[in-house]
DNA sequence: AGCACGATTAACT
DNA sequence: GTTAATCGTGCTC
């Protein structure tokens, strides 16, 4: 497959989020190709957004944010935690795509050695999860995603038709304040053969 | 300088 | 259902 052209990040958030659906992650481990589908996302809108981390202005840790689409933001949070998000829209303009499940699909026995006494179904259904099993960390902060030989990057997979994906407001902000906490942007692939919870 | 909390996870009652 | 783990970030004093 092949990777996305910048373009496709340059979009409104909300589009970028929907469409990464069915897309591929690849990580390249020690020259090991890791790769899995993305089946769940979530869009964080600029400053207006109180739940996008962006929401009080230009920081050290949001910067990246700002750049140029089509790049990672990782972030490290509750003193363990990895996230990645995808940076979209025009350089200037806060906004990204937090990935938060992925169906695993090259590299399994790497997967599951980073994902130690866990169930395949568990390996990769959450953002800390994926980014463990997938030995994503602040390094890649930054790193360009278009890139066809980056050792993170995205590539172009399956669409998946309308009548496939769900909507639901976004998990884990629940102090934020509506209209915010209750927006449909977070996007799953229905029937993913992958448990939620 | 101090503090409350976080785009979470896994383990435990 | 509840809670500990564990520390960077942003806000208040």
């Amino acid at each position: 497959m092949s990777v996305f052209s910048p373009v496709f990040f340059e979009r409104p958030v909300l589009l970028v989020a929907r469409d990464l659906l069915g897309a591929q992650l690849i990580r390249i481990q020690n020259g090991v190709r890791l790769s899995g589908t993305i089946i769940e996302a979530e869009a964080y809108d600029g400053e207006q957004d109180l739940a996008c981390h962006a929401r009080s202005g230009h920081t050290p840790r949001n910067e990246v944010m700002y750049g140029p689409a089509g790049h990672a933001y990782i972030y490290f949070t509750y003193g363990m935690h990895w996230m990645m998000n995808v940076v979209t829209g025009e350089t200037g303009y806060p906004a990204a795509v937090l990935l938060r499940g992925l169906l695993p699909t090259e590299g399994l026995d790497i997967i599951a050695s980073q994902r130690k006494g866990q169930s395949d179904k568990l390996w990769c259904n959450g953002p800390a999860k994926l980014t463990r099993a997938f030995s994503i960390d602040g390094l890649f902060n930054r790193a360009d995603l278009c890139d066809p030989f980056g050792d993170l990057r995205l590539e172009i997979g399956a669409k998946i038709p309308e009548d496939n994906v769900e909507k639901t407001p976004r998990i884990g902000i629940q102090n934020t304040p509506e209209p915010w906490r209750s927006l449909p942007w977070r996007f799953l692939v229905k029937q993913s053969g992958i448990q939620r919870k």
